[in-house]
Formats: structure tokens, C-alpha cells, sequence
DNA sequence: GTCTATATTCCGATAGAC
DNA sequence: GTCTATCGGAATATAGAC
């Protein structure tokens, strides 16, 4: 693997970690056992980096769609909710949480790649709402782009806040909203 | 308004709207015509100053349950709703959320603090839900205490999100979340 | 309680050798 | 592409005068 993509790979796990303006160029440096200059040589600046980083959960998010194409709405809507699993376990929370509790303090072309990665779950899970409520398994009143954002904003905060209540919470939330929509 | 109510106040907004890791003792200094060093003098540290911001958080929170002890359950939710419309009319997230996403990179008492307003906020709400469905007003199959990190969880994060899908968006879910309860 | 002044540390970033 | 070395700036924090 790269310099360059492990940079991105530790930057992101650091973000999700610690906060964006929490880790420095150092600390990815020091975890990689190379210099601070080198990092500078793939990232110029700090705000580079961010941007690079949003752009590889883009393209992990465009392959997890493109896995889940065939599988069925309960299947899709569980890839999905494995992407907050998997940082539950790392203790971490997810990029777009993190990056968007900072975005007034960093670079505004962040924010710019920020929203084409929210947009792009948000019209993902609106899809997968849609279509499991057409196939009659998932039941709700509002419309899809609304539970959609109920259902990210779940997730999304379920992370930030079983830091404090308990890890296992995570679980529970996460179970009940499946249960929820399917009722 | 005394000095040290004033440098919280400032902190509390800051950090609401940049993040703990963003904002310095001399943004505080300056917004208010006074020294950094004078910060300092009623705030030894930066974690102490956290602390107190969390602590006014507490007995901000302590208040509003005090005067909405008599209303019905749907004013009471509306009451614990209002913190976030506030923070949305002003830009910023909830204290939480802000604080939640940076814990790993802030001083561990900060934690413990934080700690005690989460479990006051979902006690409170868990109450607010246990009463309102005892009083037939809303009806849901989780428990009241899951409910209520679901809850919680969908207001601290609509108020991330929206930053990037479009800030209308926070009261459609807001409105979607007293709708389903009441359903 | 607030000020001036400063110590210290850390971070983002660049120059130039290899 | 990575290194050494360093600059400039910012932030936390303290000492001591008023």
C-alpha cells in the first residue's frame, strides 16, 4: 500500500479518533515512522489532506453501494449500519460527525467535499427506504429523504453519545431502528 | 453579569460553534475587550474552563426541568426540544455533540462532567416518555430509555447534519419526531 | 482583578540536500 | 520521495507590576 494512502488512512482513523483539529502532521508521521516533511510532499497543507480524506470515504461508500446492489432493502439498510459498527468498535465515530461539529473552524473547501459525501448517504438510504416500502417490508409515515435523515441522524449520533451512556447502547439503538421500520 | 459568567458564556458558544480544539483563551479575550492573562486568573486551565462551561450546561438543563415540572408531557418534550431550535437559530450544535466528537483529545475530568449532563438529559427524557405513555399520549414499543437515546440522538445529530443538507431540514425532523410519538 | 511581558511548547509549512 | 533543519505563528500558561 502507498504513503499516500496510509497518510489518508491514519488521518481518517485519527479524525474519527480525536477531532480534525486534534491530530497534527506529526502524529501521523510518528504512527508511519517517517518524517513530518513527507506528509507535506503528498499534502501540501493540512486542509489538503482533509479533503483527500472525505474523497476515500466517498469512494469506500461508492463501493459499498455498488456490493449491495442486488441484495434486499434489509440487507442494503444493514451494510449501511455496518459502517457505524465498525467504528463502534474501533471506539471511533463517523467522519461526517466528526468534520461536522468543527466545520466552522477549518477550511471551507472541506465542507464543499463534506456535503457531496452527506449527500450521497442521504440519497443512498432515502433509496433504500423507498424501495424496501415498496416491496411492503419497511413501514413508516414520513417521506423516504425524512426517515432517511432520522435514521443517519441515529446512527450518526448513537456514536457520540454511548461514549458517555455505554458502548453497549450502540447495539440497542441500532436494532431497534430496524425493528422500528419493519413494524 | 459578572467576568467569569461572561468568559462561559463566550466558551459555550465557541465550542458550540467551532469545536473545544478550536478556540483559544485569546478568541474569548478579545470578544470581550479584556487580556488573555485576565482569562487565566478565573480559569487557571483550559479544562477548567470546560468544566465550568459544562457545569452551566447542568444548571441550565436543572432549570428548565424545574419550570416545566407541571406541564403535560408534550410540553415537556417541546421544553427539552427548544435547546437544540435555540442552537439551530444560532448556527451552532449542543454541547454533547461538540464535546463528544473531540473526548479523546480534552482533559479526562472534562469527561466525567460531561458524563453527569448526559445521564441528566436522558433521565429526563426518559421520565418524559415514560409519563406520556402512561398517559396514553405517546405510544412506542421500546423501551422508555432506549426511546429516549433515540430521541436525543436524532435532535443532537439533526443539528450536525443540517449543517450540511440545508438547515430547514431540523424542523421537518423535529416535527417528525413528536409526529411518531404521538402516532 | 486586570494588566504587560514573556516562557514554552507545538504546529503548519518551506528550503534545500540526498 | 524522504530527509535535516528551520521559520513563523499561535496557543497555553505564568510572573510580577498596578
Amino acid at each position: 500500500m502507498s504513503t499516500r494512502s496510509e497518510i489518508i488512512r491514519i488521518g481518517d482513523e485519527l479524525i474519527r479518533d480525536k477531532g480534525f483539529n486534534a491530530f497534527s502532521f506529526y502524529s501521523i508521521s510518528r504512527a508511519m515512522g517517517i518524517k513530518n516533511a513527507s506528509i507535506h510532499y503528498h499534502f501540501p497543507t493540512k486542509a489538503d489532506l482533509g479533503i483527500a480524506i472525505v474523497e476515500g470515504q466517498i469512494a469506500g461508500l461508492e463501493l459499498l453501494m455498488r456490493e449491495s446492489a442486488d441484495k434486499s432493502p434489509v440487507d442494503k439498510l444493514k451494510t449501511y449500519m455496518s459502517i457505524y459498527s465498525h467504528a463502534k468498535a474501533e471506539g471511533r465515530v463517523c467522519l461526517v460527525g466528526s468534520l461536522a461539529t468543527d466545520i466552522n473552524s477549518v477550511d471551507p473547501e472541506i465542507r464543499v467535499h463534506l456535503k457531496v459525501l452527506v449527500d450521497k448517504i442521504l440519497d443512498w438510504v432515502t433509496d433504500i427506504l423507498k424501495e424496501g416500502r415498496d416491496k411492503d417490508v419497511f413501514h413508516f409515515t414520513p417521506t423516504p429523504r425524512t426517515k432517511a435523515l432520522m435514521v443517519i441522524s441515529t446512527m450518526l449520533a448513537s456514536l457520540q453519545l454511548t461514549r458517555l451512556t455505554g458502548d453497549k447502547d450502540f447495539n440497542t439503538i441500532k436494532d431497534t431502528v430496524i425493528k422500528e421500520l419493519k413494524a
